[in-house]
DNA sequence: GAAAATTGCAACGAGGAGTTGCTTTAAGGT
DNA sequence: ACCTTAAAGCAACTCCTCGTTGCAATTTTC
């Protein structure tokens, strides 16, 4: 019996581990591309190769499913760039975001952020972990440029930093293109000297 | 036959047009609501007061439904703001992009468009709507505030503008926060006068 | 007022989700 | 190595909802 010699060799856990490890995979895959609603647990089942009926056993709902395999994938801890200017680390930071978004996780999660009544508790685990996934970064960066008084102590970084959050959101999502380096450099533009004429 | 008197005397309508405008009004509703996915025909047969089949027999599909239904709803011609001051036009065009997004037919199509893999005709009617429905009002505010020298005309007028329409999103649908005033003014302070430090 | 179109109604078929009883397989202790 | 126990597989079934169809009732239109 080689193959089984072989998948012992290969997996090093219990069965159970496996089979957790392997649907989670598939289930945060299928959500990044179905969304909530659509996503059918019976199909989870086949792409993993496992049976429903397993499925439903260890997971009582839907919700409950998605949840671990959001927390699951939420085990990437964010950097904070640091390119020695403010204008460098806000561009750097935009194109983390900008890459969050379009992960498989990234798109995840905003979906379900974005998705109205939908589950409650599901959708406060979206927010956390959206939260989270950008909480270090930017205000390291916010910090930094403050000390070295690239920024007023008395500006108002949470405004800066959701209004990023929510050009890119609109650039990707609404308007479909692509956030490149010309974009950031734009945006940056923006929100750092602002749109008013110089006097 | 009082009631019958009565119907002809409200409806004034032949019995298909007043058909088809509930129909279509409890679907606008319905999708605000519950969104593309969830939405079912028999339930608007329900709530609209009339059989299922007749609605299968006129809208093969859901879609053609839902996008009859948008249509009668973008009848809403936008408005340009004319305060006298760029500040105070921006403000305005912002309050108005954050009541779209708040009325039922804004929900719909912003979920719509941020649907991942929906049906691609509507998508791009929702995208239609969604950039009709905020066409005249921006640029006619960047157009007087060029004129008035408030802007310099070498500005970045779409950049400002969908980052505004960003920053709200993601106000309202992410952080799920109010568009009160105070936020309306922090927000267009950041995009007029930016964040960087003044020297 | 009669013909034609439209809506209502009831029943049906199809498909997917989730459940249950039982068998098979793997894990862990002795 | 064996036996016990827990977990996964399997097959069948129920339930629910969508969408369809044939026919009756009603309204529109000429």
């Amino acid at each position: 019996m080689a193959i089984v010699e072989l998948k012992k060799m290969t997996t090093l856990q219990s069965r159970g581990e496996a089979f957790v490890r392997e649907v989670l995979n598939v289930t945060l895959l299928e959500l990044a591309e179905n969304g909530f609603e659509r996503l059918s647990i019976p199909q989870i089942a086949t792409l993993a190769g496992v049976n429903k009926t397993s499925i439903y056993r260890r997971w009582p709902t839907k919700a409950e499913l998605v949840s671990d395999a959001l927390k699951a994938a939420m085990q990437l801890a964010d950097q904070a760039p640091d390119t020695g200017t403010l204008r460098g680390d806000l561009v750097e930071l935009a194109r983390t975001v900008a890459n969050f978004i379009q992960s498989p996780v990234g798109k995840v999660i905003v979906r379900i952020m974005l998705a109205e009544g939908g589950n409650p508790d599901l959708r406060a685990l979206a927010q956390t972990s959206y939260g989270q996934a950008n909480s270090v970064g930017p205000w390291a960066v916010i910090k930094r440029a403050i000390e070295r008084d690239e920024m007023s102590a008395d500006a108002d970084p949470s405004m800066l930093l959701f209004t990023l959050a929510g050009a890119i959101m609109h650039r990707l999502l609404v308007e479909r293109a692509q956030v490149d380096q010309a974009y950031l450099e734009r945006l940056i533009n923006l929100v750092l000297a602002g749109a008013a004429a110089r006097r």
